[in-house]
RNA sequence: GCCCCCGUAGCUCAGGGGAUAGAGCGCCGGCCUCCGGAGCCGGGUGCGCAGGUUCGAAUCCUGCCGGGGGCACCA
């Protein structure tokens, strides 16, 4: 709010510059940057350099010089100074934080979250095949996609979390021919899970459960009709495991779509014929072809094959139809990094479909890595040999598990050290913002117990945070908003982990040199509501990453 | 071969074209008569290489080098 207003005063100082100077033609907006050093202000700009160029050979620091000199009064501006090759440098007064801090404490939980803009945006992720639990392979999909949906849903979006998969395709047969295998051998009879199929230990429990529970009768069903009962009894039990893995996770999904759903809605024709239709489908060697090479892409891709069944291509080009026939303005992907490669075709997808391909995002992150103390932990899910999500979250936890994966930028390849994580201690940083809240948390317990009433913050008087300690803790909760807006466009939750870490650590400065609770009134009246406001701010942070903000914490005893 | 991501401190990573590039871990040394020491303070080294754009480049562009991943009518 103050940076509008600065930005407002700068501008309309530009415009009259630059009619002194015989500048003509556009002006730029005055960009604000908050400056590295103290004593290059507050707030600082680079217009002056940005227009110098145009000012008929003047040099940039006069332009700034004039600039200044025209610059009106503007509210909490205590003074504008030129400085360097040409920046302005602005000095406010510290009212705009105390102003900052009454608008965190009116707002609470939603601080730093905007107005509603009546969007509506689907982010679809995790979305793997249930042919088996989820695995560790999957946790930083799910963290990513839903922190990014938080993301949105901060920025005044309705967000509708999917997930999708695929039901009846290949993959699936195996694994249903591999519970069918299993419940056939349970039953007595001869049977033998397919060299490409689920080699788990999974498969026979799945095998053991549909027995159980729907009885041995179904062995008897005609071949066919049995595998495709087992598949089905094998999907509904796995995508039951995936449902409750997820909610440990803290990741509520709003709608499970699945792919056979497009085939039964006609959407797979339609699509094939709307792309006809645009010119960009065409037949070959029987099959059903997608130009997609006009999009960037390095080769055609078959839509439907020459045996009549669609690819998971043509299928992800009618679920594109099914997306935006629900209304989306916008909609998410969620992909590793082994997905790139299908960026540029669906976007074309959806620019042949005649929607607009900007609409269409896929957010891309790069790969993480398991290790338990250095030695990489072995993959594969067909062969049983897999860490579930579920033992990731038994020994880790959920909220160290989630600001782990949420640590790093989308595009870094991590590693994810179980041990390391599973430290209860500097290790993993997310102790460290926890402990901030608990411990703020543990204070206002305190203030209370010694019957320390806070008043209306409309009564304090906050100029008596004055302390270094506390106007940059002051500055710091004023900065979230614009950090949360700027993490959402960037589609980065990795921005918020940090945020939450340095948000602790001016909190843990402030602790250190300021005691909250003492006999001087006015002065602990105004640092219980600093401490209160840091609290809530923490708290919302930690929300957009879907990690808890504890009000107590369990020492540590020896090693812990 | 083509495509994507990465290369910043001993290690793991931040860094929005701006001024003197940051954090954590690790290492060394300090700090509890006091609201939670899972804390605080101090100590130092760095943008892979070469060009280009710019008043200004870790940031944008090109090439090279190094690391990771992906390139099926599999579905």
């Amino acid at each position: 709010m103050i940076e509008e207003r600065l930005v407002e005063a700068l501008s309309e100082a530009l415009r009259s510059a630059a009619a002194n100077l015989g500048i003509d033609g556009d002006l730029p907006t005055p960009e604000l940057l908050v400056p590295k050093q103290r004593d290059h202000g507050d707030f600082a700009t680079n217009v002056a350099l940005s227009i110098a160029s145009r000012a008929g050979g003047r040099p940039p620091r006069e332009v700034a010089q004039a600039i200044a000199d025209a610059m009106p009064p503007a509210p909490f501006l205590e003074k504008v100074e030129v400085a360097g090759p040409g920046f302005l440098n602005l000095f406010t007064t510290d009212d705009w934080l105390h102003d900052a801090l009454r608008a965190l404490v009116a707002q609470g939980s939603d601080y730093g979250r905007s107005e509603p803009n009546g969007r509506r945006v689907q982010v679809e992720f995790v979305s793997a095949n249930p042919t088996g639990p989820l695995t560790v392979a999957h946790a930083r999909n799910a963290a990513i996609g839903d922190a990014v949906a938080r993301l949105f849903e901060a920025t005044g979006w309705s967000v509708e979390r999917e997930y999708y998969f695929n039901d009846a395709g290949g993959q699936m047969d195996r694994f249903g021919s591999s519970v069918e295998a299993r419940f056939l051998q349970l039953t007595g009879r001869e049977a033998e899970v397919p060299a490409d199929g689920y080699h788990g230990e999974y498969i026979e429990d799945l095998a053991r459960d549909i027995l159980e529970t729907e009885g041995p009768r179904l062995a008897a069903l005609p071949d066919h009709e049995r595998f495709l009962r087992m598949r089905a009894e094998g999907v509904s039990r796995v995508l039951r495991w995936i449902e409750a893995t997820l909610e440990r996770f803290g990741v509520p999904f709003d709608v499970y779509f699945r792919e056979s759903e497009l085939a039964a809605k006609g959407e797979i024709e339609a699509a094939v014929k709307r792309l006809r239709e645009s010119g960009k489908a065409y037949d070959e060697e029987g099959a059903v072809w997608f130009r997609s090479t006009d999009y960037g892409d390095d080769k055609d891709r078959v839509l439907v094959r020459s045996n009549g069944q669609h690819t998971y291509f043509g299928a992800d080009c009618a679920y594109l139809i099914d997306k935006f026939s629900r209304g989306f303005d916008h909609v998410v992907y969620v992909w590793g990094a082994d997905h790139h490669g299908d960026v540029a075709r669906v976007k074309g997808a959806a620019e042949a479909l005649g929607f607009d391909p900007d609409a269409v995002e896929p957010v891309i992150y790069q790969w993480v890595a398991f290790l338990r103390d250095g030695e990489p932990v072995p993959m594969g899910k067909r062969s049983g040999n897999f860490i579930t999500l579920d033992e990731l979250l038994d020994e880790v936890g959920a909220d160290a598990t989630r600001f782990q994966l949420l640590l790093y930028s989308n595009d870094a390849a991590v590693n994810f050290d179980i041990e390391a994580v599973k430290r209860r201690s500097m290790d993993n940083p997310v102790y460290y913002v926890q402990y901030g809240h608990a411990r703020i948390a543990s204070i206002l317990r305190k203030a209370e117990a010694e019957g320390v009433v806070r008043r209306p913050i409309a009564e304090v008087d906050l100029s008596v945070l004055a302390s270094d300690a506390e106007v940059d803790l002051l500055r710091g909760l004023a900065d979230v908003p614009a950090q949360i807006a700027y993490a959402a466009e960037l589609r980065s939750p990795h921005r918020i982990a940090h945020a939450t870490q340095d948000l602790a650590a001016l909190f843990h400065r402030f602790y250190r040199e300021c005691r909250v609770v003492s006999d001087d009134q006015a002065l602990t009246q105004a640092r219980l509501w600093l401490a209160a406001g840091t609290k809530q701010v923490l708290a919302n942070l930690l929300g957009l990453l879907g990690v808890g903000a504890p009000e107590s914490m369990h020492r540590i005893d020896g090693d812990g």
